[in-house]
DNA sequence: TGATACAAATGACGATCGTAATGATAAATG
DNA sequence: CATTTATCATTACGATCGTCATTTGTATCA
């Protein structure tokens, strides 16, 4: 069967928005083709008519997961509100809807040449992002090291307050990191 | 079949050690039963009448890569030695012989509580442990709350600085990191 | 030494994995 | 409008997943 080109664009839509979604959830190995058109409310096949493989598939996911359309990274934003965003509980608790880099960082690093492009790429972006808030008092070398600093800090701290178990010692690390990163 | 106590003691060792290497080196979800007992020299089978599940396999052999035996964490050091180690670029190349945490981090979230207690005791240890290591003119709250940032930072680093695809963008995210924490 | 216990191997099971061949229809072409 | 082409969905396939019942062989202990 064929269906109509902006209905097949919707479909393929659907798809990475699920696929983003279930892959930072439960992470890339974690999920298969067939939870991904389930999700997506179609057949796994469809998603080899579409994508080719999971491979192809997982790389294109990863880029709408960062790309404005699944992360939206606002383009305003003052740099303290943007830290405590992203290092509160709530962040913590929803990884499907959050941050693509603290989802998926530990397994990229496993995945094809492809989709660590994409996500390199991602991670340049944002550092740009966080480096051009930055106190303009620093040179822009030190300001693009503040960046990296603050980026793998909180990347580090969501992953950890994640993993652990006791809800004391997450809500620490989070409020610790945020600590840290404003004095 | 059955062998002496002390070798199905040493298989059980050798299962754990494997088993420890290939998830920190494939990810959890990424090392199947059976290959982890073919890196055992033993059927998949036989991990069943010692552990009875991949899970049960799975909390010991976390358990195992956090304990010194794999994970060789030094009873003294300096702070500053022990940074410039885990930013390493040698660190960051080997992952099935480095740190546990930033190896499995993003996959602890999701498993059983069993393995998540053993990540999360192991987590407290190493704050512990860092937190001894701060400069003794602070508060123990505030040479706590140093370290929690401090292994927030290092975990993201080195997580980030695996999954990046330029070199550069990593030695820069490890150098970064670590002058930030020396500064 | 015989009985028992238990680690290890075996092999089969259903479920799920990723993929490729097949089938059907919208879109492109004349 | 008729026909071809391209594209997407369906279905079937082999491989691998985790699990478990059974068998085998040897320590262990009465």
């Amino acid at each position: 069967m064929r269906v109509s080109k902006e209905q097949a664009a919707k479909n393929r839509e659907r798809i990475l928005q699920a696929a983003s979604r279930l892959m930072r959830e439960h992470g890339i190995a974690g999920v298969g083709v067939d939870a991904l058109a389930e999700a997506a409310g179609m057949t796994h096949g469809s998603l080899y008519s579409q994508f080719g493989s999971k491979e192809r598939l997982v790389e294109e996911a990863v880029a709408y997961a960062i790309s404005a359309k699944g992360g939206e990274v606002p383009e305003d934003f003052a740099l303290d509100d943007y830290v405590s965003d992203y290092l509160s509980p709530g962040h913590r608790d929803e990884p499907a809807s959050g941050c693509p880099f603290a989802a998926l960082a530990c397994e990229i690093s496993r995945q094809s040449r492809g989709v660590r492009d994409r996500f390199t790429a991602g991670v340049r972006g944002t550092i740009a992002l966080l480096s051009s808030r930055m106190p303009s008092t620093l040179k822009p070398r030190q300001r693009e090291d503040k960046a990296l600093a603050a980026a793998a800090s909180m990347v580090g701290a969501l992953v950890l307050a994640r993993a652990v178990n006791d809800p004391k010692l997450s809500a620490d690390i989070l409020r610790a990191t945020r600590n840290s990163l404003s004095g």
